[in-house]
Order: structure tokens, then C-alpha cells, then sequence
DNA sequence: GTCAAATATATGCATCCGCATATATATGCG
DNA sequence: CGCATATATATGCGGATGCATATATTTGAC
């Protein structure tokens, strides 16, 4: 439930509306955590239910209201208590992996295509993690680490590029 | 819900009961995909209700009587049927990142630990990896795949290692 | 002039999932 | 003798989440 801490993140930086929300989540952290509409407007009704967030009602005319959220002092108090927790440690579910653990019940041009598509996947990821990862203006500790969340998605795609060329080869000089 | 499938998959090797799918699941798949015992138990009814498997109770003496699985004709159909469909291509989620994001909150020595942790998880996690990835006797195609999704775990890992000597670095240098 | 997209929020429904707990028996360790 | 562990299965509870849908208005494109 790592949502609920994401989005007390943000709001601390900047309050703002549900809308915005979906849209800042999309751009600043969808590279490591994705949330759907629904979810953001329901985990921030539970953050205003649980006195982590405050919500003002703000009239705007020629548009629809909004609500605008902040973080209360519970509010950074939960966030500052979450960074400094233990962190969880489990792997992560890859579901191309466990494709690719079963994948020797099709006919070989099958598995290789599996693994052309998970190549073009991670090309274009890390196109499009290059292309927003502009180097840091200012030496800031909070831009340093924004820049780093974003290498580490690239660092990973071409430890991955690299592998699968590896087990293409592989997969040639193997018995079917 | 690629649970039912990698279930499915162990099932078209090898039929058995609930209680040893959960060890296998740990011990064969757990490195890129883990399940609660309840979790494979309730998915294993599923699977059933669906007709993808069937069950056959096997009486014990000296030991609870077990419902040997195995997967049926429709079951090994739709094993396929999800090999050969499109990957999904969604990110994965990472808490450690969604961490990181944020760790400017926090004082320079707890990011340095927040790094030095996940340090230690990878190592230890490269080291588990490596510990059961021992070359494979044949060039059977099955091999060489489940030892490419262990293969695929130390790529990654090692590419971590050197992301966080980059970004320690990168942080050492960052005005506060 | 109409249809789509943007702005803005919310609920219903279903699913996946982890944690806790219940049940029953055998073996082994101290 | 007692307690933990292994074998074996199942349910209850609640949380996180995605998809679909509802509502209402304005702006812009064709």
C-alpha cells in the first residue's frame, strides 16, 4: 500500500486536486508505480478520513469544483514514519518471467518472438525514460534522487537488453 | 492473475497436491512470482470449478488423505492460449523507488542507509540467485529457459549494484 | 452543427491477495 | 511428557486495485 504514501508524497510538495493528482502520478512516478483514476480519488477519500489529508472545496466558474488536498501534520508525520521504515524486501512479480518459464511448450519461432517483443518493450521503455530524464539543472538533493528513480529504470532496461541478446543465444545452440 | 497460469504450468509437468504446488511455487518460481498458501489453495478450487484441472483424492494412511491436481485437456489449452497472448507491458512496482522519490525528506545519513539497505537486500538476493543457478546439465530447451529467468534475476542485480555505487556517488556530491 | 476531448469527482462490481485461524495426525526433540 | 514441526486442506476477513459507468459543463475540431 505504497499509494497512500506516494500521494502523501506529492502532496507535500504541492497540494492540489484529485484530477491533478492522476495526472502528476502519470508523469512524475508512473515509471515505478501506476494508479488508476478511480484508486487515486478513493485512497485520497481515505487519507481525508483518516486525518492524513485536508480537503477545501474550491468554486471555480466555466468549470467543474475541485477539491483541493494538502497534507496535514498527521499527514507528514505518517509519511516521515514510512520513509524510515524497514523496507520490504520481496521480489517483484514478472509476469514475462513466468511466461518465459513455461514458454518451451510452443514451437521455437514462438519463443522467439516472445522474447522480440519483450526486446521492443524495453527499447521503447528506455527511449522513454532517456527522453524525460533530462540531467539535473540544480545539484539538488530532491532533483538527484527524481534523476536517479529515473537511471534506475534505465539502468535496468539495458542490463536487460544485454541479457536478452545473451539468451537468444542460448536459445539457439539448445535441444528442442 | 498469472498465479492460475504459472499454476497451470507446473501442473502440465508434473500433477500434485495443493500442499506440495506451494513448495514448488517457492522453491521453482519464487523468484519472480510468490504465493500465500491460502492464495494457491483458493486458486487450485478455481482452477477446478473451471474444469482447467482436475482433482483426485488420494486416501493416506499415517498421513492426511491429499487431492492430487493435474491439468485437464481445457486447462492445457488455455496454458497456451496465454503463452501465446500479447504481454501485458505495464511497469512494475517498486517500493523502493516510490522510497527514494521522497527520501529528501529525510537527513543525508538516513538516504545513505535507505541506500545501504537495498544494497544489502540485492547482495543477498544476487547471492540466493547465484547459489541455485548452477549451469544446466542439458541444452534441453526447458532448461535453458527456467535458467534464463534466474540468469535474468542477476543481470538485474548486478546492474542494481552498479546503479546504487552511481547514485551514492551522485548524492555525495548534492548540495542539501 | 455535432461529436469528441478536457475538466472534475464518485460509486458499483469483481478479483487478487495476504494474514490469521481451524482441524487432524504423526514424528521427533529435549 | 510436552511442545514443535511436518503433512494436508480450508474459511473468514479485509485491503488494494482495475474496469465500467454516471454526471455536468466548456472548448475545440471537422
Amino acid at each position: 500500500m505504497s499509494l497512500r504514501h506516494a500521494i502523501l508524497g506529492i502532496l507535500s510538495i504541492q497540494p492540489m486536486s484529485g484530477y491533478e493528482l492522476k495526472k502528476v502520478i502519470d508523469e512524475s512516478v508512473g515509471h515505478f508505480w501506476t494508479a488508476d483514476q478511480s484508486q487515486v480519488y478513493r485512497t485520497l477519500a481515505g487519507l481525508v478520513a483518516d486525518g492524513l489529508a485536508a480537503r477545501r472545496t474550491v468554486v471555480q466558474e466555466e468549470r467543474p469544483n475541485l477539491h483541493l488536498h494538502s497534507a496535514t501534520g498527521p499527514g507528514l508525520a505518517e509519511l516521515d514514519r514510512w520513509l524510515a521504515s524497514p523496507l520490504p524486501s520481496q521480489p517483484t512479480r514478472e509476469p514475462f518471467l513466468a511466461r518465459l518459464f513455461f514458454a518451451d511448450r510452443m514451437p521455437p519461432e514462438e519463443i522467439t518472438e516472445l522474447l522480440d517483443t519483450r526486446r521492443r518493450d524495453v527499447r521503447a521503455q528506455l527511449a522513454a525514460l532517456e527522453a524525460i530524464a533530462v540531467p539535473a539543472e540544480s545539484a539538488e538533493t530532491g532533483q538527484v534522487l527524481r534523476l536517479a528513480t529515473l537511471a534506475y529504470g534505465i539502468a535496468h532496461a539495458k542490463a536487460e537488453l544485454d541479457w536478452l541478446d545473451d539468451t537468444r543465444r542460448r536459445l539457439e545452440r539448445s535441444t528442442p
